[in-house]
DNA sequence: TATGCTGAAAATATCTACATTTTCGCTAAA
DNA sequence: TTTAGCGAAAATGTAGATATTTTCAGCATA
């Protein structure tokens, strides 16, 4: 989604700053995005920090009103089961595609990326766990992608994967602490692996909308509790 | 992609005209957006201008660099193929997921459209053939897309649109002022209602690929001219 | 004579501060 | 209890100041 840029300016800054904030749970749902407030917390003047939520507010993260500011954007379990069935739906078709397309890399990028994300709970530590854990876990999904040769689906893909960012990081706090889950989700990465290097493309999709939505319960029960 | 807005402000309304200003063609691919030219031409001041063109990056119609300004953004044969390409399968899976889901409102609504869209010929001028038979057209395909019951698919579909909208104008003012290529695509909307009411799933996603690839040898004669 | 380098000047983007318009909350009266 | 009016707060737009980039003329060198 961001260019490499030699040195961003301040709108840029405040964007990565804000939407961090935004899905890390700092600002709740629905909240009000006061200009004031929004100076003071980021050090900016009214003009960097309206960019800052145009952009937002085309990555529907933020919803604005003419004349009436900026809001968090709300949050429904309506929402999340579109979006988990629509993210499932675009991965299947991805992987299709890069069973069909993808080469020998493509092969070596997914195995290496399983290794480093089946290895990481007996390297880091409990407090890096869920940044480290994430990172390899997208680092994996993104292998898996990749083969399907066509950026604009990649494109389209982030751009789903960043509106769900919220949710699934109220899923990621229930998932990386528990250890029968880490090794649930473990086994599902390796046989999703063999499925996809046997390029048996009925299975591999099939696994890979499961994979997908079983998060979509845990998410649920966080939700209702609040 | 827009909300409607009791009030655009000033930002919207410099939005959409700029956005149809490089859709159009007013702007050059890769020519410089300088901020006193679009200042004097839409009458605004920076901060409006700004907002709106942080926008359009977001759809990557702009590009922006840190401290050197905006531009718009390239064309390419490469881009052509890929957008297209993606495009094809997002609607592909859409078609399959609405011919799942799909219930009698949705078959009523295709039907509707297509009739509107065969009749355009006889009722229209030719000046607003081109304006008429792009409504119609685009009606006619979101109205299968809508059965998919998935907005955020919807969305990701109306996202890639956008994006190829520069590249599909190419393409409307070949088609639309020719009388056989008019009547070739009125046979394939034909053909393609007719599979989709049977609820018959790999012919109409083969037809619906085929149809929706067609405009790319087209598109490359035009971009290879210039 | 042609080519590459240096430095100043012009142009441009970016940011902050101020003015204007609109909205929201509170109080009081019907 | 509802509604009208008043004042404060917030959002939008404009203008000007600052920093960066780009351009171009002049000079040295091959």
């Amino acid at each position: 989604m961001t260019s490499a840029s030699p040195r961003p300016n301040l709108a840029i800054a405040a964007y990565r700053q804000l939407k961090r904030d935004i899905i890390r749970g700092v600002y709740a749902p629905g909240e009000k995005l006061r200009m004031s407030h929004l100076k003071e917390r980021y050090a900016l003047g009214v003009g960097p920090m309206r960019e800052a939520l145009s952009q937002l507010v085309g990555e529907r993260l933020v919803t604005a009103v003419s004349q009436r500011g900026y809001r968090v954007a709300e949050m429904s379990i309506e929402e999340l089961e579109s979006l988990y069935d629509a993210r499932a739906e675009l991965e299947g078709l991805v992987l299709e595609l890069a069973i069909a397309r993808g080469g020998d890399d493509w092969e070596a990028g997914i195995v290496a990326k399983a290794h480093a994300l089946a290895k990481v709970a007996e390297v880091h530590s409990a407090e890096d766990m869920l940044d480290v854990w994430d990172t390899r876990h997208q680092a994996f999904h993104s292998a898996i992608a990749a083969g399907c040769d066509s950026p604009h689906l990649l494109q389209a893909r982030t751009w789903l994967f960043d509106q769900a960012e919220r949710y699934r990081h109220l899923w990621l706090c229930q998932t990386v602490f528990s250890a029968e889950a880490l090794d649930a989700k473990r086994q599902e990465h390796a046989a999703l692996t063999d499925a996809i290097l046997a390029r048996d493309t009925p299975t591999a999709r099939a696994m890979m909308r499961e994979h997908l939505m079983s998060p979509v319960p845990i998410i649920k029960e966080v939700m209702q509790q609040r």
